[in-house]
DNA sequence: CGGTAAGCGGGGACTGTCTCCGTTTAGTAC
DNA sequence: GTACTAAACGGAGACAGTCCCCGCTTACCG
C-alpha cells in the first residue's frame, strides 16, 4: 500500500503543506475556494498543486479523510456507549454538526452518498458507509429502526437533514429537532403510507 | 405597481426574450449557466442582460416566477380536492419534484426559505410561504401534523428530502418514499425526543 | 420630423482554472 | 566531494466566466 518508492522529500513537505492549507481554505471559504489562492498561501505554484491533486474534489477528500476517519472510529465508541438505537442517533447527530460547522464538509460527504459518484468508492464513502452500516443494522435488531431502508439512505436522509438546518440559521442549532422528526419517521411504525 | 412610465417596446422585447431563455438556460445547466452565454443566445449585450437583471439570482427568480405561482395556485386546488394533511403531502410532493426535475429551481426554492435571504422577502418567498401556511394549518387544525412546528419549516425538510432525493438518483424516484418518512416523523405522535 | 432620454452592446479589467515545459534539486552511485 | 538523472517545481499563459463602463443607437413625444 505504501508508494514503491517514497515520495522525494520536497514532494512530501509540499503534500503535506498543501493538506493543511487546504484544510483551513475549505473550512473558511467553502468547497470553491481558489485553488491557485491555496497554492500560493501554501508557498508552491499552481502545477504543484494540480500535480499532486488532479482535481478540487481529490484535494477535498484527501484534505478531510482524517476527519472521517475520526467520524467512523466515534461510531464504533457510541456503539458500545449506548444502546443501537441511540448511538445511531447520536452519531448521525455528529455527522450532521461537522457537515455544516466545517464549509467544505458539506460537498465532500455529499458526493461521498451521491448515487454514481466517482467519490462514492474511495476513501471517504468507504468509512462513512462502512460506520453507517454497522450502526443501522444493529438498531435494527433491535428492532428501533424500520426494516425496509438501507444505510445509505440513512446517511442521505441525515444529508437532507443537515440541509434543511442549514437553511434554518446558518449554524447546527437546528440539527437535533430536525433529526429527531427523521428518526420518528423512521421508527418500524405501523403505518408505511 | 405598474411602471411609472411604460417599458420602452425594445426594451420590453429584449426583457422578454431574456427571460425565455435564462428558464432554458437555467434548466438546462442548472443555476451556474453562463449569463453571457444567455445574452448571447438571447441576441442582447451582457450589458442590456445585468441592466435588467443586476444579479443572478434576480435571473432566477424572475425566470421561474410563474412557476412558483402555479404552484400557489396548485395548493389551493389540492386543499379543496383532498383533506389537509393528505393535501400538503400530496403539494409537497409536487414541489420536491419541482425542485428536482427543473434544475435551476432548486437554488431558487432554497434562498427562497433560507433565513436571511434576501430573497426570502421577495415574491418567490411570499408565495411558498403563503400556500404552506394555508396547508399546514389547516393540517395541524385535522390533527394530523404535529402543532410545534412552523410552516417554513416544513418547507425546509420538503428541501432536505429533495437533497436526499438527489443524492439518491439525481431522478426523483424516491421522493415519495422519504417524503413519506418525513411526514411520518411529522405526525403528533407521543414521543418527541 | 427633430430632439432627447432611454436603452443598447461589446470591449476590457478582473478573477479563477488548469496545462505545459524549461528549470531546479533530491537522492544515488562512485 | 562530485557528477548524474529522474523527480519535482513553478509560473507564464490560454481559456472561460463575471460584471462594469461609456460612446452609440433608437423609440417615443410633441
Amino acid at each position: 500500500m505504501a508508494q514503491v518508492r517514497p515520495m522525494r522529500a520536497d514532494a512530501r513537505r509540499n503534500y503535506d503543506r498543501l493538506l493543511k492549507v487546504a484544510a483551513e481554505a475549505f473550512a473558511e471559504h467553502g468547497e470553491n475556494a481558489s485553488l491557485d489562492d491555496i497554492a500560493k498561501r501554501a508557498g508552491v505554484g499552481s502545477g504543484t498543486l494540480y500535480r499532486h491533486f488532479p482535481t478540487r474534489q481529490a484535494l477535498l477528500e484527501a484534505a478531510y479523510v482524517d476527519r472521517i476517519e475520526a467520524l467512523g472510529t466515534r461510531a464504533d465508541e457510541l456503539a458500545k456507549e449506548l444502546p443501537p438505537g441511540e448511538a445511531l442517533a447520536e452519531w448521525l447527530y455528529e455527522v450532521c454538526v461537522g457537515t455544516i460547522q466545517v464549509r467544505g464538509m458539506k460537498a465532500l460527504l455529499g458526493s461521498a452518498v451521491a448515487d454514481g459518484s466517482n467519490l462514492a468508492l474511495t476513501a471517504c464513502g468507504t468509512h462513512m458507509k462502512g460506520a453507517t452500516q454497522r450502526l443501522v443494522e444493529a438498531a435494527q435488531r433491535e428492532g428501533t429502526l424500520r426494516q425496509d431502508i438501507e444505510p445509505i439512505e440513512v446517511l442521505r436522509l441525515a444529508h437532507g437533514v443537515s440541509t434543511a438546518s442549514e437553511l434554518a440559521d446558518g449554524q447546527g442549532k437546528s440539527i437535533r429537532r430536525y433529526l429527531s422528526l427523521l428518526t420518528n419517521g423512521l421508527r418500524p411504525a405501523a403505518g408505511s403510507e
